[in-house]
DNA sequence: AACGAAACCTGCGCGC
DNA sequence: TGCGCGCAGGTTTCGT
């Protein structure tokens, strides 16, 4: 569920779950298969044992758990790559691949049957200054203008490969760089030196737009990908993405499905220029 | 240096 | 029914 209205919406659902629990255990089955997935050494994972889960952040698609105790506090950085999912209190399956056992008979389960997630544990002082959230830009809520316009105005790749740059700008993913662009009028191919201030000024209100509806509708559920059961509808709000030969909205025109920096891409080429 | 391609994985749906 | 292919909400690494 990766991008950053699922993400979020994740977020908020575990800490309805778990905020101020305190981990009792850990299982990581099968580990030596879990060496891309896996971050950290597995005794670091039983180092956040008896801590307590004192908070839950969010960095683009990344998800942070803060875990307290008496004498030091630790971050579990949380990436769900393309099928990463958390249940709570599941019956486990072969893609379970880590589970948290909190207090009051609460288990989280990590579930990825791709396994291009990412789990990996870091301190305080290694968590902004190393991998991976060392270099993750700002998303849509909090990056500004100038910096965006800046960063796009260095490179001559195509706009929508920019947008989905977590370097660059964070959160966005195939479906909303889809109807992001559209939104904005401007074609995925355009080269970023292309864009204008304004243009630039225009991607990120209709992002905070587009993402912030996303949000409240509980994310998009497509191909049945969920987690922690939440459904989103957002799906039934998508104008251009997996909308191959539909007519744009606006001129009746044929949705065209391209590639694009080896992305499924969707878009209007009379409405985005 | 910069670009596209392939890699990492598994499962599903399609056409033959 | 079975097989092969292409596809998938992501990111990094590898070639030319």
């Amino acid at each position: 569920m990766p991008e950053l209205p699922e993400v979020e919406n994740v977020r908020l659902k575990l800490l309805n779950i778990i905020k101020n629990k305190t981990l009792l255990k850990i299982d990581i089955f099968s580990e030596h298969n879990l060496s891309n997935l896996l971050g950290t050494e597995v005794n670091e994972f039983n180092s956040l044992i008896n801590s307590a889960i004192t908070d839950i952040l969010r960095y683009g698609k990344y998800l942070v758990f803060e875990f307290t105790s008496s004498s030091d506090t630790k971050y579990l950085v949380s990436h769900l790559g393309m099928s990463g999912k958390y249940y709570q209190n599941k019956v486990l399956d072969k893609h379970d691949h880590v589970v948290f056992y909190f207090e009051d008979d609460i288990y989280l389960s990590y579930n990825d049957v791709r396994k291009f997630g990412l789990l990996t544990i870091k301190t305080k002082e290694q968590l902004f200054t190393t991998n991976p959230l060392n270099l993750l830009a700002p998303d849509p809520f909090s990056i500004s203008c100038e910096v965006f316009y800046n960063s796009l105005n260095k490179h001559h790749h195509e706009i929508k490969t920019l947008i989905l740059d977590q370097h660059i700008i964070s959160g966005i993913g195939n479906i909303y760089a889809d109807e992001i662009l559209y939104s904005c009028g401007i074609s995925p191919l355009r080269e970023g030196s292309k864009i204008t201030l304004e243009e630039s000024s225009s991607i990120i209100s209709n992002a905070i737009k587009i993402l912030s509806h996303s949000i409240k509708e509980g994310g998009s559920t497509i191909r049945d990908y969920n987690s922690l059961g939440i459904k989103g509808n957002y799906q039934n709000f998508l104008v251009v993405h997996t909308k191959e030969n539909c007519p744009c909205i606006y001129c009746k025109n044929p949705i065209k499905k391209i590639k694009v920096g080896g992305r499924s891409t969707y878009y209007c080429e009379y409405c985005q220029k």
